[in-house]
DNA sequence: CCAATACTTAAGCAGGTGCTTAACCATTCG
DNA sequence: CGAATGGTTAAGCACCTGCTTAAGTATTGG
């Protein structure tokens, strides 16, 4: 998930996959690489879930799922969330005697 | 920067910091894997700006840089802001003239 | 029907990643 | 001092990644 992010060329696509669907061919043009390799990113994305695709006729149309984006965001906001407010706690806990410290919030 | 988490043992390195400073004894006891190895991780970390660390005697002691976590999350969120607001436009536009749709939001 | 388009598969290769062991340095502690 | 503790460096190795080219397979469009 967060490997499948990992990739320059990966996130490109995700972020032009932001703007909307697109199909392998608009999601390779603007990156310097042949076709297999796209479709290999493309796998990725697919495997890690980010990236949703189907097949109509001879053209794939990929879109973004942004559940899976979810995910990861979540992840990390909980890790900062925790730290936060492990260092909210330490405040307090700097606060509640006094030492010789006097600024407390700058 | 994502590259940093898209390892597991690294994802555990940054959840542990998140739950407070840490040595980097401290850090390599949950994993198995060897001292020098989990110093490569740590590396990596700070190189993404993940993780600062400074060596008092003997020990190193590492923390969590939550501005960093802030870039990544917000990268995501985005990404993910683009796609869910191009989602509503067309919701808007579809709800205009009546096909045969009737659930709006399920 | 024939060729162009859009994708797909397979094989192969250069370079990167994640680990290991062995040896080493620096700081306590007895 | 001298051993234990905590970390650091270097070398090497197995495996994974991100590409490539070459050769397909389907689906249109003329």
């Amino acid at each position: 998930m967060f490997a499948a992010l990992a990739d320059g060329s990966r996130r490109s696509m995700v972020d032009r996959l932001s703007r909307g669907p697109a199909t392998v061919k608009q999601l390779a043009e603007p990156l310097v690489m042949s076709l297999p390799a796209v479709l290999q990113h493309l796998r990725v994305l697919e495997e890690s879930g980010l990236v949703r695709s189907a097949k109509s006729g001879r053209v794939r149309t990929c879109h973004l799922e942004p559940a899976a984006l979810n995910a990861a965001e979540q992840w990390i906001a909980d890790r900062r969330a925790e730290w936060l407010s492990r260092l909210d706690r330490l405040g307090d806990y700097l606060e509640t005697p006094e030492l010789d410290s006097e600024g407390d919030q700058s």
